[in-house]
DNA sequence: CGCCTTGTTGACAGGCTTCAATACTGGTGG
DNA sequence: CCACCAGTATTGAAGCCTGTCAACAAGGCG
């Protein structure tokens, strides 16, 4: 109740508030102020955009869950990240078809910063662009953790290690506590994202529960032996550290 | 023979050859030749800089072929990727420490872009801050390729994938054709991007090479039956493509 | 209430790892 | 020039981890 709740009504207030806590001054806001950008809302498990589509456009996720995948012939699909209040969306390709698609799975708002937005950007408020990079940067390291993840961690491993990632990415959000955390993911997602298939995700979740661990039940993830976990999942969070704006000066 | 060679003097030459083959004008030249950019060389499997350490610069590869990767405590190690020419590595995450180390696998030169260089390139040239902003992203494409391999796709799958891929970007850089290239990677080195051990990828090069495939023996790749190995990978080179300088006009 | 999605469990098969042993290769020094 | 050595490549056998197939339970929404 109430995460949802969780949402700014422009990307000032967005990039304020956590787990951003820039801090601007006049020249920055009025930059911020000019720019071509939309707030949009969508439903649950509907696309932002899709693969194949020529994406011009930034997205800094501002409340709800959604994920970012990539579909494959074959009818199977790898999850890349589940994006979060904060994260950012969609890095530009000039000339190049996106292959990944962005699709909420709750509720979800966002704010669409055009290129044309971006660019301004970059030559009006260099502190803004910096920061914009971070998150960008941020997002990256995401991507490289979850490629450690499904390369060297075997599937219980692995499945510890998504929860206590999300769970502290939650709570920078306001989204939760050290003690769990709501998520709305389905074991089918989860799957997609950990490389496994849903049933032996079922099989690992069991097995955290059995050793007091975590539990994942409907839709709650609760940390029973927090500490215990994170030295089975060998959990070193800063890797999840946002890089604040305020460190770029 | 003279793959090594191919290799610029100047972070202008590097942008203007393949394959970013950027195309300046005289105030983007003006602002290259301003910054504070040194050229540096490694040996043979010397590190760049190291997990831990608070990286500063941006570097893009000059010659040579480069791994990044992230060490486990286990003493596993997971390979992102093999950069080569024209590859960007390291976005700075500001007061956040590095959690991937990049070394070189044979002799490497790389161009080192310090922080504040990068700043003044963000203020004095948005069609220069454009195409590095264009090269990070390709990087990041990458990126989502590989996590593509490690989650859904079969050991000889993946194996194919990775060697047409690499095929491509040395291609792309001048240093291989349709036929084949030239590749120092150890089937260690292969195993640690794989995901797989070194004793599997040797059975899958194996495989490959008795379905006449493709053969991977003595430091070069042989592409015998491309349009097959492009068919069994399911292989879309298009995630390849460099988004050029010139598409932002 | 009934349907459809999601979750749960068991048995079995198969892919990949582990362990172990041997051959090859390129560089080094006698 | 050859012997040696360390790193790399190759192969076999056995076992575990994860996927596949199948069935049923539980939960949510009309």
């Amino acid at each position: 109740m109430g995460f949802m709740s969780n949402e700014s009504k422009s990307l000032l207030g967005l990039l304020e508030a956590a787990p951003i806590k820039a801090r601007f001054n006049d020249a920055d806001i009025k930059a911020i102020h000019s720019l071509q950008i939309s707030l949009k809302r969508y439903p649950p498990h509907t696309v932002v955009y899709n693969q194949g589509d020529a994406v011009r456009s930034v997205y800094i996720t501002n409340s709800g869950w959604g994920c970012v995948y990539r579909d494959l012939p074959s009818g199977d699909r790898q999850i890349m990240d589940f994006p979060l209040r904060g994260d950012t969306v969609g890095l530009r390709m000039p000339a190049v078809f996106n292959y990944n698609t962005y699709a909420s799975i709750t509720e979800m708002s966002v704010f669409e910063i055009s290129q044309h937005a971006l660019n301004a950007i970059v030559l009006r408020s260099p502190y803004l662009s910096n920061g914009i990079m971070a998150l960008m940067a941020r997002q990256r390291a995401f991507l490289i953790e979850h490629l450690t993840n499904l390369g060297r961690r075997n599937a219980l491993v692995r499945t510890a290690h998504l929860l206590l990632e999300m769970g502290v990415r939650a709570k920078h959000s306001g989204m939760g506590t050290e003690k769990g955390y709501s998520c709305p993911l389905t074991q089918y997602e989860l799957a997609d994202a950990l490389g496994l298939t849903a049933i032996h995700v079922n099989r690992m979740l069991r097995e955290l529960r059995e050793q007091n661990l975590v539990a994942f039940r409907y839709g709650e993830v609760e940390f029973i032996n927090r500490p215990g976990l994170v030295r089975l999942a060998n959990f070193d969070e800063n890797y999840l550290a946002m890089g604040m704006f305020t460190d770029f000066k």
